[in-house]
DNA sequence: AAAATTACGTCAATAGCGCTGACATATTTT
DNA sequence: AAAATATGTCAGCGCTATTGACGTAATTTT
């Protein structure tokens, strides 16, 4: 019967076990991760879009409205991103009136970054509903639940 | 002095104190969340890039390898994304023979998709990085910690 | 003072992954 | 027979990232 015998050979290649509990893997978890994620940034995505913006515009906003002063080389290290990736979103940061450039004032190769009154509204308005969806997802639990949770993804790191 | 003037607007329009505890938002677990993802996924970017594959073709491998036998309208379903954006990178992982197609039993329409030997293997190879990861985050930390970090994750996802 | 380095900007080309819109085919349902 | 469904495909586009190369101004080193 070689009809039957090449059939159970290319099914016998197909694998119809879910893949679970393989040497240990959490196989949950990393999927929790990638839904918990996408769902976290699909708030402030569906703000930016209005305004012509993406991601990484979220991004360089929220951190130069963190640490307002940070220069670009800053914000290069902490996104790890190459320069030409940022300069074309930093550019429309700039002209859009969000974000304010000045020359250092001890190296005045450098610019430093800070926000306009329009630059901290819309990283706040980004912020706001993911600050939300945290709360929500906190609902009921301790402090020690949230400072446990805060050292996982401190954890999740690399280490520098 | 109109100039000193004009200098001094322009100043004033710059934020200089950086963003926190602004309406209690905690800007630092959102960083954290970042952070946490972005080096969360860089362990199987490094696989991948080998296979000249990308961040969507895991996430197909993954899930078809965590639920063998779904349709193509399962895997939509699951990753929320269109069925143009989905048809090259699941074109590619059957030309390469991660993944095989058979028409649906009951409705030859369908499309149910199975991992190859192959397949099964990438998935465990670019869960094992992450998996050690989670692992490293977690550890010391208690079986009720553990299941509140699940639980956590499970209240960001929006609710379907 | 000249040379090297640094911080930043920019031009050009490319890749990955998502999107919309339109159309085709096979199959199942009505 | 007609309508709906599951899937596939073509074409074009947008966003974000990449590498490589080059330019300019300012600072540091020699």
């Amino acid at each position: 019967m070689p009809r039957q015998m090449s059939q159970n050979a290319a099914k016998a290649e197909l694998l119809a076990t879910p893949m679970q509990n393989a040497g240990s893997i959490d196989f949950e978890i990393i999927e929790l991760l990638f839904f918990a994620y996408r769902d976290f940034v699909s708030d402030p995505d569906q703000i930016l879009v209005k305004s012509g913006f993406g991601r990484a515009h979220h991004r360089v906003v929220h951190f130069v409205n963190r640490e307002p002063g940070m220069t670009v080389a800053d914000l290069l290290e902490t996104l790890q991103i190459t320069k030409q990736s940022l300069a074309r979103v930093l550019k429309q940061l700039i002209d859009s009136g969000y974000i304010r450039q000045v020359a250092g004032p001890e190296d005045r190769r450098q610019r430093k970054l800070y926000p306009t009154q329009a630059g901290r509204d819309l990283a706040l308005a980004l912020a706001e509903p993911q600050s939300r969806r945290i709360e929500r997802a906190f609902e009921g639990a301790s402090e020690a639940t949230r400072a446990s949770v805060k050292r996982f993804l401190r954890g999740m790191q690399t280490e520098k």
